[in-house]
DNA sequence: GACTCCCGTT
């Protein structure tokens, strides 16, 4: 019921750049590039006929996403040999992502100048796609680099873009660098309550509590209110921290000084307590927020049935799971991998599959963590037919085995040390995906099993 | 399209 409407919705819609449903064909033009041999133009002269939209380009690049070498190449080939299409800014952006994380860095700068001459950007978003690549692989002083010369490629440095790479540097724990700009230009940007935020929020990653109380205190001395935000940013600080008396005692401040405490709040604090063993607190906040007039959200239920399976039994995960549903709640893609993962780890195999059909008849699409998951625990106990089968079922669909998958698949097979497993799964397409894919990111798994 | 809650880490 669902799929027909999001279809019907995506033909209304047809040629439109915001809308999400990809067209449906977009599966089979990926299957077809993944297949062609070497070069792209060989095997798919349909690319010229085809009617492109960014809508279908972005979702082919999407697909694509895990075989970057592939995705750039039909990035490349529609860009130079077809007559009217342009790309789209947000492609430039998928495809810049893509060369960014294989470390193609010509590729990168080409895309760069390929944009400004279209006069498309690059944009501030684009700026922060390659800033979190550099951050992330190791190189946060290149982020900051690229900031301070982002005005050299045609784009304006603001408090936006500011708060955006002071993000990007603490999402990928480098906190101190962040910090260090954040105080050299905190002035010239006009640090705003988004600004101090982030750093908050950068110290509570990396569990250094008291540099973030530091960071709270000095922004109220400094007349930036903290909002909502900024106090469930702390919370939940406290908690990844371990230090749940604390985390109690700040969540007790929030309501004695009127905090118009919320569903983050709450999720935040029955997640807390539900990883750090305290069910019954867990549970206990539940239902006073209900009591409160609070409704939990999706992802309180979420919090509640990961904490269930993990730290209670699964069973009461799945009377909590049926009560979601009796209430009315659509559970979304995490809601099953919790609570399959939770079968799975109880040794229930079967209702785990079960429900994974479940969510399928709902329209809710498995993605990696579903796949990976599965293939993890079945290859775990040398059910590696069962973990083929959903190898085979995520080739042929549309959510594509990345490097993980190879990864879990192999060591479940070495753990039996069972040579024929890889003759099972190895044609040679498989052994030769494997090579390639450890020569692009270096695997050490792979490496340590010098294959 | 700037920040906070749920999935992922042997």
């Amino acid at each position: 019921m669902k799929r027909v409407l999001s279809k019907s919705l995506s033909t209304l819609a047809a040629g439109g750049v915001n809308l999400k449903p990809p067209p449906p064909d977009s599966g089979v033009i990926a299957n077809q590039i993944l297949s062609s041999p070497t070069t792209i133009d060989q095997s798919l002269v349909s690319i010229k006929t085809t009617p492109w939209t960014p809508n279908l380009v972005n979702s082919v690049l999407k697909r694509l996403w895990n075989h970057g070498p592939k995705a750039l190449q039909f990035f490349h080939f529609l860009d130079t040999h077809h007559r009217s299409y342009v790309h789209h800014a947000s492609s430039f952006d998928l495809a810049i992502d893509i060369a960014a994380r294989l470390h193609l860095h010509p590729t990168v700068w080409s895309l760069l100048h390929r944009m400004r001459s279209l006069r498309i950007g690059p944009s501030p978003k684009t700026f922060a796609i390659v800033a979190e690549r550099f951050a992330s692989s190791g190189k946060p002083d290149k982020a900051v680099k690229l900031f301070l010369n982002m005005h050299e490629h045609g784009c304006f440095q603001d408090l936006a873009s500011f708060n955006t790479i002071l993000d990007v540097l603490c999402k990928s724990k480098r906190v101190e660098k962040a910090y260090e700009l954040f105080r050299a230009l905190r002035g010239r940007f006009g640090a705003d309550t988004v600004t101090y935020n982030v750093i908050v929020n950068g110290w509570c990653l990396i569990k250094r509590t008291p540099k973030a109380l530091e960071v709270l205190k000095e922004m109220v001395e400094r007349g930036i209110d903290p909002n909502l935000t900024t106090y469930n940013t702390m919370l939940k600080g406290f908690f990844r921290a371990g230090q749940i008396r604390h985390a109690w005692e700040f969540f007790l401040e929030m309501k004695k000084r009127n905090c118009e405490i919320d569903v983050v709040t709450y999720t935040t604090v029955v997640h807390g307590f539900g990883v750090a063993g305290e069910i019954k607190r867990a549970r206990n906040v539940f239902d006073e927020m209900i009591r409160e007039g609070v409704l939990p959200s999706v992802a309180t239920y979420n919090a509640m049935i990961q904490v269930l399976c993990k730290k209670d039994c699964v069973e009461n995960a799945v009377v909590m799971f049926e009560d979601m549903v009796r209430k009315g709640y659509e559970p979304n893609v995490t809601t099953y991998n919790v609570l399959i993962r939770g079968l799975f780890h109880a040794g229930k195999f079967s209702r785990g599959e079960e429900l994974m059909q479940r969510m399928e008849n709902e329209g809710c699409k498995p993605n990696f963590q579903t796949y990976n998951m599965m293939i993890r625990y079945y290859s775990e106990c040398s059910e590696i037919d069962k973990a083929l089968c959903l190898f085979g079922k995520m080739g042929s669909g549309d959510c594509l085995p990345n490097l993980d998958t190879y990864n879990i698949l192999i060591s479940g097979m070495f753990v039996r040390k069972r040579s024929e497993d890889m003759v099972v799964a190895g044609n040679q397409a498989f052994a030769k995906e494997i090579l390639r894919l450890q020569s692009k990111s270096g695997s050490r798994l792979l490496r340590k099993f010098r294959l």
